[in-house]
DNA sequence: ATGTGCATGTAACTGGTTACATGATTCG
DNA sequence: CGAATCATGTAACCAGTTACATGCACAT
């Protein structure tokens, strides 16, 4: 009853926040991210379609063409608008990379502070997992059992790596919204 | 049809090689595990080992004790250990983090060559992954759309630190083999 | 008596997957 | 003629989650 993180409708939303969009358009550009999210291949995407109609986040219009079947070109309503800003808001929950990263897509489509907000969440996030795999190593643990013990540094090198990545965007982004507070956006 | 990841049947399994446990002590085991993999709280550890007893992968011994509740005492069976050793042999899908870490875990209980081919296993995914991203950078995504473009970058650092750490993890263990090739196992 | 720990489980739901089903059009 | 592309969807299944249900023992 919490989070209910459902990535894949909101997603959609987000996308579709752009330029109203048919199913199959969705699903080509969900396509061309697969490296990234993964496609979802139409058994998911049509039926988040249809949840999001259903609840009132967008609206279809069927563009009939003869012999071919019709596309239905779906909106983003005001409805839409604000449930997709409530999951925007969202702090980004722990181990939810896929979650985070769709985010991180759409986020700077909103506001620059909204991105910047974003990737804050997510380094405290990873800041938090990270503490927790260094008293886990403190802890339990010996060496004796690598299996552990390699995943415990695995995970550790991962996490300092985004921290690492975290740090150096906010640091560039922040850089050059100051850049461009100064009207000096030359590029 | 094809992998059937199921992942924590096979890692309860896994777990199950070294000692007969309850569900009970599989529970808290996982619960020190929590900030790898995540508990999975009851609710889908009492229905897994229900599984794996109708496949005969594991048999149940009751240990009554007057009062309490019986202990029920779980202990792999030969199948059950053919069945582990199948999942532990799947090349790690792409994507699945967590499935990796579980047979990481796992792996050197079986064999260190089991161990060495699991890494370069998940090497060759990672670097599959990474040249997918970087073909993605050339290809789409001008750096006006900057969500897109930031996620890739993200995605790609996270690749970069998994591929150094797996290659320094490789050599240190390749070392290590070594030296205990030569008998020389100061440590 | 009340709550914490041991020990088991079920039921309903969620978000997603795979594979299948439909049907016209256009290209080779 | 057959295959690929456009374009929609359904049905069955899967792994896992949350929340609930049970019940005894022992300590406060």
């Amino acid at each position: 009853m919490v989070a209910t993180a459902v990535s894949l409708r909101y997603f959609i939303l987000g996308l579709l926040t752009q330029e109203p969009m048919s199913g199959y358009d969705i699903r080509q550009l969900l396509d061309n991210l697969s490296w990234l999210i993964g496609s979802p291949s139409c058994g998911s995407l049509y039926p988040a379609l249809r949840g999001l109609l259903d609840e009132g986040f967008v609206t279809m219009d069927v563009e009939a063409h003869q012999g071919r079947p019709p596309r239905k070109v779906y909106s983003i309503t005001e409805p839409g608008r604000n449930a997709l800003q409530g999951w925007m808001d969202q702090p980004a929950i722990r181990g939810t990379l896929k979650a985070f990263l769709m985010r991180l897509i759409l986020a700077n489509r909103f506001s620059h502070a909204g991105l910047i907000a974003h990737l804050h969440s997510r380094r405290a996030a990873v800041a938090g997992y990270r503490s927790g795999l260094e008293q886990a190593v403190v802890a339990g643990s010996q060496p004796e059992d690598s299996g552990q013990y390699l995943a415990l540094d695995y995970a550790q090198a991962i996490a300092c790596a985004e921290l690492a990545w975290l740090d150096s965007t906010l640091e560039r982004l922040s850089q050059w919204s100051r850049d461009a507070g100064k009207g000096i956006d030359r590029d």
